[in-house]
DNA sequence: CGTGTAATTTACAAGTTTTTAACATCTATT
DNA sequence: AATAGATGTTAAAAACTTGTAAATTACACG
């Protein structure tokens, strides 16, 4: 799906500019004409960049970004300013802005920092390859996973028994195979290390299950996880 | 080394007008007069700039301009135009020009324009772009960052650490890693200056937190930065 | 050459994780 | 149902990691 971009300004001749210049380069836009309207899409949709104009009626700009970025959202933001004063530029970026625009601007030099700002941010998703098991995704980078959206903490041998565990889903693993895997060398003589760390496992990605759901035991021979449960 | 001009037109007089006042100008030139010609010098060369009447026998200006862009050549564009009906096509900005003149112009509106072309462009290079992160804003180029308005003053490495971590947000990055991205060689044997400087860059931007929230610490592994704590 | 600032090392307390060990519970088999 | 072996769970000990203050070194600048 194409990323979708807002467009923020209450002049219609520069909202059609941009509209066309956008989405000729491959993205769908959404549009917004007063502050209060900007700030509301902004918040309830997600947006892969906000272009702002500085001059609003209602609610300023600088403002609308303000505002954003105190909610914590992080959409990226290219503000648009009349003016090449310098102190339009260093107060746009100052409220939290990734980049600005002097206005008039040619729509090649807009699409280039556009792309400019998403590669940037795309970059990162680049590096965040998860692993899907049903309400559980693993993200290996950042050592961490989240169930229903909810981030879940885990020590270092835990994670990387999950994630092996992961994996491999499906798959019976052995203690031994385990142990070979997540500590490096084999452990010599019987040790119960494993199953105490399934047990702590277990406890946070299975907390409101009666019986053990994405890591079954196997009597006998070890465990699986099941993507499933 | 002087920048170097591209001046495509077929008519001589216009021509040693463009080139007499843009040498002037402290710029190198080159000349085409026809649209092959011209496509051939912009696409074997590299120019800080193209001038290009859109009126040329064989191909038209407007379709190098588009020939060029289809080439991913990025060589800014300042389109000649004689009247307003050929204006309009110019303005209809879909062909990737960075900007237009009508002619009759004055020398010095060209080299004015030239320059505000050329200033946007190098400006784009590093300039204003901003990394952002929630109530925190970096500026890569002004080594320095901004926290709800406030300006924060960091150290050299303490400021490299801040924005390598920034631009790698989310991801978790060993000691190693930071090691080698920020003192550029691996220390030998062990070393707790990363640690030391984390900690200093905590005392400056999470000032009035209790607990670590933009560097989070993954025990065993690294660092990360998060930008909603 | 001091002086001041930044970078690094050192040292140790505080904090976290990993492991062990012990006991409770479960499973398969007779 | 009894039993032996396998697994679940917990708490405390051991091992390791991290935070940070203070001491030391490096370095630029007048």
């Amino acid at each position: 799906m194409k990323p979708k971009i807002l467009l923020v300004d209450d002049e219609i001749p520069i909202i059609t500019l941009l509209q066309y210049n956008v989405e000729k380069a491959g993205f769908q836009t959404d549009i917004a004409q007063t502050g209060p309207e900007a700030l509301d899409k902004a918040i309830n949709n997600t947006y892969a960049l906000i272009i702002l104009d500085i001059m609003l009626p209602g609610i300023e700009g600088t403002e609308v970004c303000r505002q954003l970025r105190e909610r914590n959202i992080d959409t990226p933001i290219l503000m648009l300013t009349a003016k090449g004063s310098e102190s339009d530029k260093v107060t746009g970026l100052d409220i939290g802005a990734d980049d600005y625009l002097t206005k008039p601007f040619s729509p090649r030099e807009m699409i280039a920092r556009v792309q400019a700002i998403l590669r940037r941010v795309t970059e990162q998703v680049d590096t965040n390859q998860a692993i899907c098991m049903g309400q559980l995704t693993i993200f290996p980078n950042q050592y961490e996973a989240k169930i229903n959206g909810d981030t879940l903490d885990f020590t270092r041998k835990e994670f990387d028994l999950l994630l092996y565990l992961a994996e491999n889903k499906g798959l019976v693993l052995s203690r031994e195979q385990l142990l070979n895997a997540i500590w490096d060398y084999a452990f010599e003589g019987s040790t119960r290390i494993v199953d105490v760390h399934i047990s702590h496992l277990r406890e946070k990605i299975e907390a409101n299950a009666k019986k053990p759901r994405f890591i079954q035991t196997i009597h006998g021979l070890g465990y699986k996880m099941v993507s499933v449960p």
